[in-house]
DNA sequence: TCTTTATTCTTAACAGTGTAAAGTTATTTT
DNA sequence: AAAATAACTTTACACTGTTAAGAATAAAGA
């Protein structure tokens, strides 16, 4: 009598093709660009059936985002169980986030870069914690407190010093995203990323 | 005979008029959740009237920016006045930018936080070169200079310092605009503004 | 002073937005 | 076959930025 589970089924498999489809668009036009109206176009249904599968727009919005950022916090912990120097090991990790961001310019720009009042949501569960971004965040504090620990960095907090590093690489990938090259005279992207990753280590050496 | 320069100064007045009415909703309660209504209820006109003043409603911001820019821009060559040792007025440049994105948060957060994109404006004048942005970034890359002529940096190109260094204030400034209080576990901010710009500060001295 | 010409402001309207409520259709259970 | 449930659509509301056409006001010329 699967017929139960066979709704469940075609119901997820719904929510899913909102998902792709939101997601697509978002990627390609941005958030504030794509209306809930043409992601019902592109999936052949009503507008408002959306709704029946998400509370609003920024649901959906932050179900993809939470979805990326997964993808980002597994490239971290992949990186972790390398066991590399600690150094070299926060390095890349760095590399990585920055490189993430740029990849996924619009969803970083959501997550890290839009207040939570301009999306709009009220309380709920948008915050940090149990997120994805608090995942990426954690390998951050544990790459910096083994430097720590491996005594290559001078006594800092641990917190403290985390938090530099991650509004360091956080104010370069958002201001590449923000600042196309025909706005700004950016110098080479790549020696512009190395050598803040490395005034931000050599700054926290001993 | 002086009816057309009265003309002109009322034309005028009332072009204030609306900068001042904008500024202070958006300002209060953001860019996007401010209507053009609003501001035209606000001044007592109506709303089709703005637009005999502004091309639209990202020109009446641009402009915002601008004046609150140039406030920043004087802010650090009043700075640069002073005549300190070069590493102490990097340092006071840094500390003013970013209390002075912290105050201004609505205004820093749509100069640097969105892009050109979002707002909507094609092509046009809203580029860095020629902008307060400039001014304001002109003052770090003389700091920067100072820093390496002086001898105190290690040798890398000044360009790159000085983005390095804009970038990381600008993280800093930036998250801390983005990520209230209650959504993350800052450390205590004085802290942290201070580890940042002295991590910032040893990463490039030789 | 009366008419013509500018200038300034408003009304009405368009095409779009996110979303709530009510109505319809299809499927499953009794 | 009737009742209940689930899925989906239609309609509608209250907004948004902005355009075009019309009304009001003020200045200039006769």
């Amino acid at each position: 009598m699967g017929t139960r589970e066979r709704r469940a089924r075609e119901r997820e498999a719904l929510r899913e093709e909102i998902l792709a489809a939101a997601r697509e668009l978002f990627i390609t036009e941005g958030y504030e660009r794509v209306s809930m109206r043409r992601i019902a176009e592109r999936i052949e249904y009503s507008p408002t059936t959306i709704y029946l599968y998400f509370r609003d727009k920024s649901e959906i919005l932050s179900e993809i985002c939470e979805q990326t950022f997964a993808r980002l916090a597994r490239t971290l912990e992949r990186i972790e169980e390398k066991r590399l120097d600690p150094l070299e090991q926060l390095r890349e990790g760095c590399r990585a986030y920055i490189q993430f961001g740029l990849r996924n310019r619009h969803q970083y720009r959501l997550t890290f870069m839009v207040s939570s009042q301009v999306t709009g949501d009220a309380d709920e569960d948008s915050g940090y914690e149990g997120s994805m971004g608090e995942r990426a965040f954690g390998f951050l504090e544990r790459a910096v407190g083994r430097c720590v620990d491996g005594g290559y960095f001078r006594t800092v907090e641990l917190a403290v010093a985390s938090q530099v590093v991650w509004v360091s690489i956080h104010g370069l990938t958002s201001l590449l995203i923000t600042l196309a090259e025909e706005d700004f005279p950016w110098v080479d992207k790549k020696s512009l990323i190395g050598e803040t990753i490395e005034t931000l280590i050599r700054g926290l050496k001993r």
